[in-house]
DNA sequence: ATTGTCTATCGGCGATGGTCGATAGAAGGG
DNA sequence: CCCTTCTATCGACCATCGCCGATAGACAAT
């Protein structure tokens, strides 16, 4: 048995991940950081449930944010991204 | 971008593996097939949650069971566990 | 057939999740 | 300053989750 932090670090992990636009999100900011506004465009729901989103993979670590006046840039913390990626693989 | 069902794939995997019971269940599976009250034994929760979380991994299609007589036999399915861990890699 | 064992399912409960519209807050430009 | 732009947060709503005890169903053994 893998020590239970690890797997409540997975689930949590998963559960960041266990909505499409939230995994949507991650593959815009694979490619290049972005506003929030931009993510808005490009996703079915409105500014807000984007917000709600971004606030869910924010608090599992898995995206920074930058202020940047009163924008805000997004980015993919790709230091967590290979610990789940490393969980993963563990499976 | 992705092709919106790979994304939702990923995520519908990844909503199976939300929980830290269910990921514990994955990892005594890997090991070897088990019969539920096994799992029972080894897990915090009493036998129809067990039950129920068994029927979420099995519907999710990462484990499957085959019966043997009135019990049931548990494992991983591993087409599909590498399945996402290809999905998880192309993050 | 009856009993015993193992598992699935049901009903109910409180908690959490996802969505939206509306509003508040931050910051730059005029 | 005031206005505009961008984002976060709030409140409300409905759906889903996670848990349990109780019950039903399948099957073997006696």
């Amino acid at each position: 048995m893998k020590p239970k932090a690890a797997t409540e670090e997975l689930s949590s992990l998963c559960k960041a991940l266990a909505h499409p636009v939230r995994v949507q999100i991650l593959h815009l900011l694979r490619e290049r950081r972005c506003l929030c506004g931009a993510l808005v465009d490009a996703l079915p729901v409105v500014q807000s449930t984007v917000s709600e989103h971004l606030r869910i993979l924010k608090e599992a670590g898995l995206i920074h944010d930058e202020a940047d006046g009163p924008r805000r840039h997004y980015g993919v913390n790709q230091r967590l991204l290979e610990r789940l990626k490393a969980l993963i693989a563990a499976l």
